[in-house]
DNA sequence: CCTTGCTATGCAACTAATTGCATAGCATCA
DNA sequence: TGATGCTATGCAATTAGTTGCATAGCAAGG
């Protein structure tokens, strides 16, 4: 149970509705931790029954209405009481090791395409790399006065951009390895 | 849906018993897929319904009966047809990540207990890297002839490694960054 | 004009994963 | 001799997450 503290996060960091904040999970925060809108949908709804956070009404033109939510000091309380839970050990869930273990027991033509499926896989990280260094270099120039919230988004970055340095070295050991089986 | 995968890999890479299955995945498999020993034991049942994998009922003195399982041939179709298919992009879940930017929201007393709360991560992180780094050298020598199954056990864990290392660097970055706030 | 795509919200059905509990006897140590 | 911990399996209840679908109108491009 932490998409409710994911989204604590998010709404105090800048109010939003539920679309806003879809669309933030999948770009910014989205980046450590996943959900679809349905989701955020249902969790807002119990967050906003238990008083965490409360939406405002807006009306638009020719659309839906908008409902802009924001956290309220109980939803802040119930998350600096979370911040001081001990961090939980991660659920590693890494398909691509699975599969790579599971080439053992394919035979030359299924390695072949699984050659070409980590290749594309890699070319979407270095997409990624690509996104991550360009946004650091917006968001946060070398000569910048940062605030307290921008220096943690941007060593959390710094960690994004670690993993997926990290991660390409080690595909391309993986597609050396698999070429010279 | 892809336990079923991991755990045909772990039973064509070595048969055994539910309970067998479950000490690996806390071991060795289960640090790229975790899963605990009621879902698998689920997860073997409807395997076993679909004749993805067979089971031996072993009688043992004093103790439950065992069943060991191995892998069918309809099994082993299943996770050549599985690995053949899209690699499909990971769930992200890193809570930490969450914690960090959600400190920005907390006060000096908070910020002081996720320091304490992060180096004891860092500690639990270099335990493990070192357990990979022994298992290292007691399972892939570098003068050993390794046969197909080996070799790519030992890419798999090679990125355990650079994993590790990655984080306990980046896991510095963060301390540093903490303490200078 | 038609298709695609965006804003904006949500229900329903299903699958997956976690948490708590239960059984049962053996081994080891204090 | 009592407590802890291991082997070995599993059910039940709950929570979390995914997938498919629905509504509704506007904007942009071909």
């Amino acid at each position: 149970m932490a998409l409710e503290h994911a989204i604590l996060v998010s709404l105090l960091e800048q109010p939003g509705s539920g679309y806003e904040l879809a669309r933030r999970f999948e770009r910014s925060i989205g980046r450590f931790w996943t959900a679809t809108h349905q989701q955020i949908y249902r969790v807002l709804k119990r967050m906003e029954t238990d008083g965490w956070v409360s939406a405002e009404q807006i009306g638009q033109d020719g659309r839906p209405d908008k409902r802009a939510y924001s956290v309220t000091a109980s939803g802040r309380d119930a998350l600096v009481g979370w911040l001081r839970e001990p961090v939980q050990p991660e659920a590693v869930r890494h398909e691509l090791a699975v599969r790579i273990r599971g080439a053992a027991f394919d035979d030359e033509a299924g390695r072949t395409a699984l050659i070409a499926e980590v290749t594309r896989y890699r070319a979407d990280h270095e997409a990624t790399l690509n996104r991550y260094l360009i946004g650091e270099r917006r968001d946060f120039p070398e000569d910048a006065a940062l605030d307290t919230g921008q220096r943690l988004q941007h060593v959390v970055l710094r960690g994004g951009i670690a993993y997926e340095r990290m991660l390409l070295d080690w595909l391309d050991d993986v597609l050396d390895t698999l070429r010279r089986l």
